[in-house]
DNA sequence: AACCTGACATCTG
DNA sequence: TCAGATGCCAGGT
């Protein structure tokens, strides 16, 4: 694999670290937050190969807060957290989505 | 080189 | 509101 591809994967694992407790971030976001806003699609595949136990991938979700294809386990882990679903099965992001950017300013 | 694929995002009718 | 199309980009075949 590419080594830039790989310190953007750092990067994205970095990012992933720092979620709170309760909160998620989008695939969209983080790659924007990592420099590259094209690669969403990157960030998922970050999150697939993930080595690390302790990174809470959980809190990544796609743009209109669905959790990832096949993985079950993923609405149960945010639930445990204090995340609330809506009944279309979506994270309600308007109150748990990280506002990162406002925290920056 | 050509084509397919995907834990995505955004636009369109 | 929503399914389908389109853009995206690197890896796999």
């Amino acid at each position: 694999m590419d080594e830039t591809l790989r310190e953007f994967f750092n990067e994205v694992y970095e990012i992933t670290r720092q979620i709170p407790l309760g909160k998620v971030l989008t695939y969209g976001k983080i790659a924007i937050l990592a420099g590259r806003p094209q690669h969403a699609r990157w960030v998922g595949r970050a999150m697939a190969l993930a080595p690390d136990d302790t990174l809470p991938c959980h809190r990544v979700v796609n743009s209109i807060g669905e959790t990832a294809p096949g993985w079950t386990e993923q609405r149960t882990l945010l639930e445990n957290e204090g995340v609330t679903f809506l009944t279309n099965g979506c994270v309600d992001m308007k109150k748990h989505l990280w506002e990162v950017f406002r925290h920056q300013y």
